[in-house]
DNA sequence: CGCAAGTATTCTGCATACAGAATTTTGTTT
DNA sequence: AAACAAAATTCTGTATGCAGAATACTTGCG
């Protein structure tokens, strides 16, 4: 099986201008990831060093520091010896994560409340009323990214860079549960009612309301992808 | 100025029997690590590749990758074309954690109740008087060592390892500054009396106050660090 | 004496080379 | 044909080499 003679991440990062000042490690983390997340590298596949390399067209050094990184993040696992494997994460993992999750976006909520600005409420206003338009043509694709952009909003609105850090590096683990976890007509109903409730309750500034509204939608995201797994 | 003609850490891993099968890779990280933790590192320095490779006894290659894993810790940070620089806390980076760190370990008071043993508890209590120990003959690094490891110990009987994951991160970036934060004797009072009730509360199961004392107990840690950021 | 431009050196980032471990293939025996 | 053993191959882990960027140094000029 020879590897696809592929597009390289290297020609894509010389031929960027002075703008784009990412190095390289950052786009090999962030392919990798991609590829992780959207199940192009399955959970328990061993990462082979030399195919992986040839295909994103790097050679193995800059490869395995972005695994270390990756690694660190939680989304390999390194075994001695043996290499870097696509970590697998069991339902009680998932569950576990969003149980943490639901207390950090909790704690998000009533500190959005506090910290964020008028303009930044108006930013999460426009993402969310992006949302429902893609909720109305149905275009799942473009609903879960905002969907994700939302929470990662009100995270950031909180001005705490430790508590988006760890919402990220967790968010990051379940974002390939709740990508391939399309649900039916009636649970994305409920998630869209509880978007509506999100986005009101910080309008009003209301830090009690949103903190309880989102550790439950997070208590319901698990009854929407518990069968799922 | 010569680089220190040291103890390799390749050695000591070879030196190994097969009951130690970590690896190199995390022989330099936890290495690192600790010089960080340790002030030996100082925050803001910029880190040559060459001079703590040599130190280290390792080549580039490997230190390389331990330096991308705590990047991504965030213990380091990475600036394109200039290699990794020890990062730097500042007062509101510190207090931002401490808030998190109140919200996990209020979580996680919650959860130890309900999950832990009582054989668990008994090993939390054992720590506990350890700990007593310590602060009764003053001994302060022992007891700063114990008081981490009941911490940990208690998010570790919550059976749940994001939890313990994310909590471990963030208390990383926090102990170098408790590592120097050398309270005076009434602060240091007052926090082995947050501790006593910690242990009642773990052993009466009473969630709701271990919940409380230990979110309690990071808001008061900020008080007793604020001064020596 | 200060400052700037140009040069020299050092350092990072990536690729490659090499040794040893892990795995697969092959061969042999029952 | 199955199972074990041994050889061959593949793969990982580390060191080294090399090009280009970053930094330090030197020299010339105001």
């Amino acid at each position: 099986m020879a590897t696809e003679a592929s597009h390289s991440l290297l020609e894509d990062f010389e031929g960027r201008g002075p703008i784009a000042r990412q190095s390289l490690h950052e786009a090999i983390v962030a392919r990798v990831r991609d590829m992780i997340i959207e199940g192009e590298l399955a959970p328990g596949t061993r990462i082979h060093e030399g195919n992986l390399g040839g295909k994103l067209g790097v050679s193995r050094t800059p490869l395995r520091e972005a695994l270390k990184f990756l690694a660190s993040e939680g989304l390999v696992e390194l075994s001695p010896g043996r290499g870097a494997v696509v970590r697998q994460f069991s339902a009680k993992d998932v569950y576990d994560s969003l149980v943490v999750l639901g207390a950090l976006e909790g704690l998000a909520g009533r500190l959005a409340c506090e910290q964020a600005t008028d303009k930044d409420i108006r930013e999460v206003r426009r993402l969310h009323d992006h949302m429902m338009e893609m909720y109305a043509s149905r275009d799942r694709l473009p609903y879960f990214k905002l969907n994700q952009n939302i929470h990662s909003a009100i995270l950031r609105l909180t001005k705490n860079e430790a508590l988006a850090y760890v919402h990220g590096t967790l968010q990051a683990r379940l974002r390939r549960i709740r990508y391939i976890g399309n649900e039916g007509p009636e649970k994305w109903a409920a998630a869209v009612a509880d978007h509506e409730e999100i986005i009101s309750a910080l309008e009003a500034r209301d830090a009690e309301r949103l903190s309880k509204v989102l550790t439950v939608h997070m208590e319901r995201t698990w009854e929407r992808v518990r069968n799922s797994i």
